[in-house]
RNA sequence: GGCGGCGUACCCAAGUGGCUAAGGGAGCAGUCUGCAACACUGUCAUUCAGCGGUUCGAAUCCGCUCGCCGCCUCCA
């Protein structure tokens, strides 16, 4: 079974293999830092912290790094509207974006660089350009030639030619051609600048990307990711500076763009006015019905979010870990049962098979739903037969492998279910104390047939959020979500 | 205008040449329950936007038509 991936670069799967057997290089655009992240952000990095996660699983030695791109004109146009130095905006943004991520549950990549931090590098690959004779100095502002550089296009499917006639000139630049860009722009007063050979400046927007990588991950990486939008221009400059200033052919040698989140049908745009933020998300729903949701699509579709598909993702984690709270009720000694190992391969296959086929999430949830079903099945059967309780174990001990295995690799789903229910009970409008003493009049009213009034309780609290379930064991309660 | 993608049940969504078109949600009918909730069972696409073609065989490949979307400009 190996491990099979979409690369945009060939626009088909490709089987994937590493540059440098059993380690994985792999490169992430993060966020331009000038305000807070969106769900869109949250998406490209949801795919990707799987992705991450799933290498590790596969038994790579994985040296991933997605970067802060913190020194940028929206950066610097929004901090003078707010008065305050850019520098501060973006580290006020970039510690933001630390505790959405980690409020989503995704993992530290194993490198964060910041663009401010890689200045020096920066200047060294402009350099190396611009002696090479890709690129210019202008004024002092330095600018790539993109005509010099023969695969330019090759990523997004552009040819020159094609790409001039819609290109927006701007007079005051100093360019030969009004397809070049900037590697690095002179300074106004005022602006956050560093010294170099042509003057105080700062990055331009794709030179930060090729310099971080060439510094943290060498020449040739293997997987380079991003949202399907930065295809062009972005990734397509980052290829051309890359691989006309190393020499190394190919930058990245897969591609993966993730697709586009929507928002009731619309695109998240600021004219509609409809970007929702991930700690906005995050207030309505738990990360892992967040998570859930966007791992319901494959990675390169573009998903919808309203309101009833993240109902839905919240309907299937409290399904998941209600079955996960049975099996740990109906067998408590079970944490201490090893599944057999053949047995375990065989359970988790049908996962493996869906992430190598391009990290197919939605068909490895697919999957876990049919064997949460399945859970439930057989403790309904073996509670009319209690005499199958030891098969049932086996089985149950396999499927509960099976779940840890999946959660793992998805980042949600792998707690324990006291865990999730006390997060979801914590967020009662009620004291949990007087919601146990109405439980306690409850029961009593139940014990004297007084339906009556047990009713009514049980209505007055549904009314308040809390939802009542009768168990053999006794009355449990939840929070509506 | 150039490039690319999509259209599978009431909704979301896998499946991209050959076993019965995954899974979830909603609905309906049952089992369980004092009644519910939870859970389970059954039901829910002779058919994959439409038309034509290739093939022994197509949702899957090709062509055309219709509809939707993205990129080409800052954007995950």
């Amino acid at each position: 079974m190996t491990l099979r991936l979409y690369n945009s670069l060939s626009r088909k799967k490709e089987e994937f293999v590493p540059q440098t057997p059993g380690r994985v290089t792999m490169y992430v655009c993060g966020p331009t830092v000038y305000a807070l992240s969106q769900i869109g952000h949250a998406r490209s990095a949801v795919s990707f912290d799987v992705i991450y996660r799933y290498l590790r699983y596969c038994g790579f030695d994985v040296e991933y790094a997605r970067n802060y791109t913190d020194v940028d004109d929206k950066i610097i146009q929004r901090a003078n509207e707010e008065g305050i130095p850019s520098e501060e905006l973006a580290e006020r943004n970039i510690v933001a974006f630390d505790e959405d991520m980690a409020a989503l549950g995704v993992e530290l990549p194993t490198k964060r660089p910041k663009a401010t931090e890689t200045i020096e590098k920066i200047v060294e690959v402009t350099s190396t350009l611009i002696e090479k004779g890709f690129a210019y100095e202008s004024g002092g502002d330095v600018f790539y030639s993109v005509r010099k550089f023969e695969g330019y296009g090759k990523l997004s499917g552009k040819k020159i030619d094609e790409l001039e006639s819609g290109a927006r000139i701007n007079i005051n630049e100093q360019k030969s051609d009004p397809l070049d860009f900037a590697l690095w722009k002179s300074s106004k007063p005022g602006e956050p600048s560093w010294d170099s050979p042509w003057g105080k400046g700062r990055p331009g927007w794709h030179i930060e990307c090729t310099a971080m990588n060439i510094e943290h991950l060498g020449p040739t990486i293997d997987i380079h990711g991003g949202g399907k939008d930065l295809i062009f221009p972005h990734h397509e400059n980052e290829i051309a500076q890359s691989e006309a200033a190393t020499g190394a052919a190919p930058f990245a040698r897969y591609w993966l763009h993730n697709g586009f989140v929507n928002i009731e049908k619309e695109k998240m745009s600021k004219s509609l006015g409809n970007i929702l933020n991930i700690r906005e998300a995050l207030k309505e729903h738990t990360y892992e019905a967040i998570r859930l949701f966007l791992l319901s699509n494959q990675y390169r579709s573009p998903i919808d979010y309203t309101q009833d598909s993240l109902k839905e993702a919240e309907t299937a984690v409290e399904r998941f870990y209600k079955t996960l709270d049975r099996i740990e009720a109906e067998f408590p000694n079970l944490s201490s049962a090893v599944p057999g190992k053949e047995a375990l391969k065989e359970r988790v296959a049908p996962v493996l098979e869906a992430m190598n086929d391009d990290f197919n999430t939605a068909k490895v949830l697919g999957n876990l739903f049919k064997e949460v079903t399945r859970a439930n099945t057989i403790m309904d059967a073996m509670r009319k037969s209690p005499e199958k309780r030891e098969v049932t174990q086996e089985e149950i001990t396999l499927i509960r492998a099976l779940f840890k295995e999946t959660g793992q690799i998805l980042g949600t789903l792998d707690r324990a279910p006291n865990e999730y229910f006390n997060e979801i009970k914590s967020q009662s409008l009620l004291a949990p104390e007087e919601i146990e003493r109405l439980i306690e009049e409850r029961a009593e009213a139940r014990k004297n047939k007084d339906f009556a009034r047990a009713d009514e309780v049980r209505d007055s609290l549904l009314e308040k959020g809390i939802i009542l379930e009768d168990k053999s064991t006794g009355t449990i309660w939840t929070v509506k979500q």
